[in-house]
DNA sequence: CTAGAATATACGTGTCAAGGCATACAAAGC
DNA sequence: GCTTTGTATGCCTTGACACGTATATTCTAG
């Protein structure tokens, strides 16, 4: 459990982090705010802290625990890779609606544009070069 | 393993997904390119494809399979909520330096800021509120 | 010094998913 | 038809890891 990606998958973790986003707060207003028990709120703020995406200051029986940046700006880095992508598919999916048929009025009258091989959706496969 | 997060925590799929922005590509050429056995890939592109990550097209015996942005968007949302810690904690540290002694030449004399408490590094907690 | 509050840790248990391997399925080419 | 190529699926084992419960640790207050 080492990598940023696994650490982040657990719904515990990721509800941690939202919540000290605002501030920082200790084991028990964690333990409260997210009605989980105090020994599971603990460990994941040890796997946390371990990973670094926490820190923890002591006063005096409770612990104070505040958001550290660092690691989760590599998720980020690491999706920025697909930023590229999106723009791109946008784009193509802005001129694929401009092609497309409009149902609103003053419609043009014979003007089909000439159809995708098929198109069916989600999940399904899209048949393409069985030339 | 419904949530996005799960997903991408799998190392093989992280480079699955890499992979597949620079084009769409066959099973084949992904099992060859991450040197990772067929019916791993198999089963990585079945997960992402009914998560939604990717979709498939066939052409004769070879499947191509292609990104689809929506699901990857979704972590970039998630993400969102800290960029405005990350720059707030930015702005911090720039401030702390600020106030921090510069080695640099044109030293001030005896001007030792106040010490903080104590500095114990990495994984260490820090005494805050003791008194 | 004792009681109690706040947090951490240990241990046992169940679940779930990844990987290896064999095999099934499908289309192509001869 | 049969063989080859490309891909999917099934089964099994193994290893993480999350959780609950109990207990240890540490600090405070009185």
């Amino acid at each position: 459990m080492e990598s940023v990606f696994e650490i982040i998958a657990e719904p515990n973790r990721r509800a941690i982090l939202s919540l000290l986003v605002f501030s920082q707060q200790s084991v028990g207003e964690i333990e409260r705010q997210l009605r989980i028990p105090q020994p599971t709120v603990s460990k994941h703020l040890r796997v946390l802290r371990e990973a670094g995406f926490v820190e923890s200051s002591v006063d005096a029986q409770r612990r104070l625990y505040r958001l550290k940046p660092k690691r989760l700006q590599e998720v980020d880095a690491w999706l920025a890779q697909f930023r590229r992508f999106w723009s791109a598919h946008v784009d193509a999916l802005e001129r694929h609606l401009d092609r497309m048929d409009r149902p609103t009025s003053t419609q043009r009258k014979t003007s089909r544009r000439r159809r995708r091989p098929n198109r069916e959706r989600d999940e399904g496969e899209t048949r393409w070069r069985s030339n």
